[in-house]
DNA sequence: TTGAAAGCGCTAACAT
DNA sequence: ATGTTAGCGCTTTCAA
């Protein structure tokens, strides 16, 4: 049986036509591609020649079924839209360019079953290791993930018992400084708006730390509005509008997002209120991009990229170290990152 | 020698394994998985139950080694972080979750070298297509693409020769209708604020014909600005104020974008200038996320993610006929989507 | 409807 | 420094 001759379709080159074309044999043919063994310059230099003439491009499944060894790094996120995973797939990406592993993106669109079918999707290509956005799972993606043996890092959720590795802020305490800051500046009348998405568990962490730490300060919350669909400027604009009507004695808006917080604090110029004398204003996510705005929001700032970049390092070390270090043998992780506080012009001192 | 024996490591399960435990041939096991073939439905019942309880997760590597049908299309953007790519990829994703077909993207940072490393490696995977931004490679990555054997669509840019098939608009035109709508709104004395990024081919184009248009007309730019880095509402404000700083007379300002457009008009409004009367502005790209500010800017809509799904369908299409149709047999394509200008509140009509 | 055999393109392990 | 052999886990093909 010729080679290809299973198929009806044009074998694309094989090492076999490297091997033939430089006169070497296959083995040392893949010893030069990959740069492993002690091979002469001179069949080194023959082989490379070849290669490059011919246009060889290796055949990675082929050589990922040898060698066991998968080069990818599964990460599945919510989504692209908010602006604040590309940040965190910055972060991966910095890190692992310095390495031999690739990334390989999964969205969920915030709903399990979704991440359910990507997990298994990315899994059934056996990386070497994962790093998914958050603490809560379905039951089957958590007995994927525990059985997958390969380092699982989940990210950006602190406040929970991770599979394996856990690395981001607790949103849970991002809500109380927050809180905590506002109320030490004075402020008592207090809104909340944020999206209705029930499935945005760290958004919900944070709604839950800022309420109870009023609570612990005698307050109750004022006030709130919540909406679906994306974020924006314009949504936000709205929202304030209408949640103010209703409660114009409000003196603080805390916004779940700084892309809603932009258009409330827009709003609030142009109806020419006094921030943040009369009314106070803050946001969550430190979005850069949101800098040149009439004033600039208060927010908290995520530490998106570190997070990426820490996540990528322990998804390296461990695969260097061997897949010896596992879900399964090793104790669980968190490390929790300090968000930080930025007070902008829309939040007293 | 047993089964994982030769490597030091846990073996995941394998159909072996599953069929062992059902009872069941690994032939009929494997049909079983992929709805392939005829199988009882007493066998497909006990087969799917081992499965299940045991937690398999089927070996992509092997199956696609085996079939030689690897079901992943390459997705190349330059980057992330300017909003324009995340929704191409969106468009992409909508379309190729109703298929087979999974989406594996990586970035460029619009350097040729990366372009190249990033598409080798992702050929390397012999994927069942490839989309890639742009119309300009290095000569070795158009090699690549027309050496692989699949279908290549290239996006978001049709001013060139493609490899096999382009999808997009024409940057040359947009300009071209920018600048012709501002002229007949009578303004004058135009300038331009723009990246300096001598790699985005797309702006440049856009710049091309804007200027052409405006010669055409018997103007020429009357002054220019150009940036290095990111764009962002900050930097456009503050390329604002240099440019009328230095040519006060200006009557209209272009931008490459909108995120330093959303600056500059923010800057105009403090001014207390009368945008549009005194002054005009226009970004490009259509940004739904600036929608909210004070006022709407002039922009054109660049077809991002109908260019995503018209790009996935043509792949999905062809993969579906066998791949005998790729870049070699097949006459190159160009298929051009119009923008569509938004006058907004800064242009005249 | 089910099974057995061969082989996809490459690399680990073991010669030489 | 180079070559030989076996086999990675699955699917195509062919036989029963």
């Amino acid at each position: 049986m010729t080679r290809g001759s299973r198929y009806n379709r044009p074998p694309t080159l094989t090492l076999r036509d490297v091997s033939e074309a430089s006169g070497v044999s296959e083995m040392t043919v893949s010893r030069v591609l990959r740069n492993s063994g002690d091979v002469s310059a001179a069949t080194r230099a023959k082989v490379m020649a070849a290669a490059r003439r011919l246009g060889y491009v290796p055949n990675k499944i082929a050589g990922s079924l040898a060698s066991q060894q998968v080069n990818l790094v599964g990460v599945i996120v919510p989504s692209l839209s908010n602006m604040v995973f590309p940040e965190v797939l910055t972060g991966i990406s910095d890190v692992l360019d310095a390495t031999p592993l690739q990334p390989v993106i999964g969205f969920t669109d915030y709903r399990p079953e979704k991440e359910e079918t990507v997990l298994f999707e990315m899994l059934s290509w056996r990386p070497s290791g994962m790093i998914i956005a958050g603490l809560e799972h379905s039951e089957a993606s958590r007995r994927m993930l525990e059985n997958a043996r390969v380092p699982v890092v989940e990210i950006m959720d602190v406040d929970g018992t991770p599979i394996d590795t856990a690395v981001g802020i607790s949103h849970r305490r991002a809500g109380r400084m927050m809180a905590e800051a506002l109320i030490a500046a004075g402020y008592r009348r207090i809104g909340f708006l944020g999206t209705k998405m029930p499935l945005d568990f760290r958004a919900r962490k944070r709604l839950e730390g800022f309420r109870n730490a009023l609570r612990s300060a005698g307050l109750e919350m004022a006030d709130q509005e919540f909406y679906l669909g994306g974020s924006s400027i314009a949504k936000g604009r709205e929202m304030t509008r209408e949640i103010l009507a209703r409660s114009p004695d409000l003196d603080f808006l805390y916004y779940s997002n700084d892309m809603i917080g932009a258009g409330g604090l827009l709003y609030c110029i142009e109806q020419g209120f006094d921030v943040p004398g009369r009314i106070g204003l803050a946001g969550f996510n430190g979005l850069e991009l949101l800098e040149g705005l009439p004033r600039q929001l208060a927010t908290m700032d995520a530490e998106r990229a570190e997070t990426g970049r820490q996540a990528a390092r322990i998804i390296t070390e461990r695969a260097e170290t061997g897949n010896a270090a596992t879900a399964q043998d090793r104790e669980k992780m968190v490390i929790e990152l300090t968000p930080t506080l930025q007070y902008g012009d829309t939040l007293r001192r």
